[in-house]
DNA sequence: AATGAATGAGCGTTCATTCAT
DNA sequence: TATGAATGAACGCTCATTCAT
């Protein structure tokens, strides 16, 4: 319906057809990555994907590095846009960071080629440091409203730097094992769980009236399994 | 018959020479998947350096994946080893789990190469079974003495299984953090925080007098930062 | 018919836009090709260098080939004209072939680009006979005049045919091996002895008055070493 | 006969077979270099006219550049071997001179593709320093002769290093315009003028009763056009 | 006339694996 | 057992050339 168009008006007045080309590219490069981890992607199977050459990969591209940074980027930015707008709603600052990490483990567990990307195949020596600003960002997220949380007294002071990176690694995991385990029960089914171990962890009381990230998932295109969506 | 017997023993007694040449192998094949990621690392580097030659090296494992794979096998061992060993003087579950956690956080710590293998190059389409089967005895491990806790009323029942994972994640994510980051504190400085917060997001209360780590390091052989060692 | 007086005029009047723009290309082009050789120069470049594009490239060349031909014809055909003008002055036949060759010498030195192309990067199977026939234009030049020389009874009869190739070789290696020595002495250094051994050769009294290139040079804008000029 | 074997031991005890190896893509690639110049050479082709494997080609020599350098260094040894013998029967400095540039040119005679090789492939960015180290061997070989010459009074003094390279540049000259005239007369029959030009240059008499290289060319399997053949 | 995105054959190089010795 | 020369498929990347606009 109308909000269809006005969606597409958003990012900005008709992409150029060369901006659609390194969409496409994208897009292909995102699924094969997805299979085949960054190792064993090839460029000739990024083209074939992207209905393009591989000197078509090359013009927008100047490398499988660049390539692969890219969707980094891209998939970086996404991530943060989407947890920044599900801690919009809150002020609290423990639901906030409530928020980011449900949010999180929401759009991961709706797109198991960008978990892959993010946290499995990008840990290679050569992008080590952009994953590592990545995490930062994520973590200071958390330890910003966790801040926040001991000004007001909500919580007691603690490292909240640390605080984040083990709320971030704690997710990480839960998600990571639901990657790689065939047949595993959705990842929502651990949603309360471990917020609630988490809040506990820095003595919080435990807030079950919570954020609910189903609720305000209103604009998030979450269905089912959509790889090499974003 | 005769060679059968012969075979045996090169597992216990009297390592057959056979069975120094596959030790040496393996030790080389550390320092190389270590100090190059699994994709990087050449065959031809590590017949260099264990002293042997290529032929000598499929004579002994049936291809690199199989070698990488032996390595995992025997280091996720001697790392279960290590914690078992830990863990064999606590007799409080909750303080058992903390020691768990807290030397494996020491032998990460000291062993830099040795996580990167585990916690980052393992992590491909190829290895993900056994790279999860050891996640398993890891969040096991910690699972089994929650359940315990659990039992005897000291922690409220809970998902441990779910709670193994969190530990095992907050670890990991501290460890990976630390190894990427050039100049990081040591991570023994993270400690008794790390620990302090996951018992209380179980509900146990804070147990300064927990285990020592720097106590019960006897057999640790913790010397600097000796990589391609366990 | 018509047409034809029109490009006639090309020529020579108020070129016209196309005319200019081939201009643009061929200038860049022999930066390029200078710079880089003809095997490692890119189309690319040269599109940018002349400000064209490499579709521009392609109207007016129909090859990169045919580009290096051009280029390769044009300066030849430059540099005949500027042996011709310097043997004008010459009525003397050994002072006309001294004054080619003393002005050849000259040309290279003040454009070593210029001096690699001919010299270096033509010799190549494609362009073999096209260079061929220049070498062919420079030696006949000598010849002739060797042959004059012949007929007045100052030089004994002799090949001259074969001298010329040999003068022009001699000319060539002096010249090489400048171009490939750094902070080698200036070529001018070595024509008078250059000259007196080539005329000794041919049996011609070593004639100290001989044509100065020097003060010949009038039109010979020679400004420092302007690459990618003649 | 008798002396097949001893010729084959004169070399070596039996060249093992890694060299023979060696020898077999030093061929092949001569040949190929020599057909198509040597940026149009691919490894491919060498490694197929070999009888190997691409693989093979990078197991004894470490690029193409590296193959393309052992090629002009070994062609390099043989050449100036071929005219350190033929001067060594030489007493007289200028006789001395004029049998290197006489077996030079046989040489290069009775092997287009060396020459090719030497005189034309080889002016590449990449080997100018090769190359140039080389043209100075033979330069230097000349210069030294004639140094001698001057000493004892055959020629007068000279700038004998720039007549060393203008004896090589007019062999050179004589050489490439043979190589890429099809049809044109022997080498050979150019032999005596262009050593007459060259000795008169200098102010020597004209010796024809010089070395004649056709009589001591004995050992040197000079049999028509061998290409690829030393 | 001119543009520049797109093409695709081809390149040099690597490396896990094999096998005659 | 052990060696290391040999293999060959595969890879990332380049670049002259084409063509819709």
């Amino acid at each position: 319906m109308m909000s269809e168009s006005a969606v597409v008006e958003t990012d900005a007045v008709e992409p150029s057809k060369g901006a659609r080309r390194k969409e496409q590219i994208l897009e292909a490069a995102l699924g094969v990555f997805t299979r085949r981890g960054y190792g064993d992607a090839a460029m000739d199977e990024i083209a074939v994907e992207s209905a393009t050459s591989k000197g078509g990969l090359y013009f927008h591209f100047s490398s499988k590095q660049a390539l692969f940074g890219a969707l980094l980027d891209r998939a970086a930015d996404l991530l943060m846009n989407r947890l920044e707008a599900a801690v919009a709603g809150e002020t609290d600052p423990l639901r906030r960071a409530d928020a980011a990490i449900t949010r999180a483990l929401h759009v991961f567990g709706s797109h198991r080629g960008l978990a892959r990307l993010f946290l499995i195949d990008a840990h290679t020596r050569e992008f080590a440091p952009r994953l590592l600003a990545i995490r930062a960002r994520f973590a200071d997220r958390i330890a910003r409203d966790l801040d926040e949380g001991v000004r007001l007294g909500l919580i007691p002071p603690c490292d909240t730097r640390l605080a984040g990176r083990i709320w971030f690694g704690a997710v990480n995991e839960v998600v990571v094992q639901w990657l790689v385990t065939p047949g595993a029960p959705p990842l929502e089914s651990h949603y309360a769980e471990l917020r609630a171990i988490l809040r506990r962890g820095l003595g919080a009381s435990d807030d079950s009236t919570a954020a609910d990230v189903s609720a305000d998932a209103a604009g998030a295109a979450v269905v089912g399994d959509r790889e090499g969506q974003l």
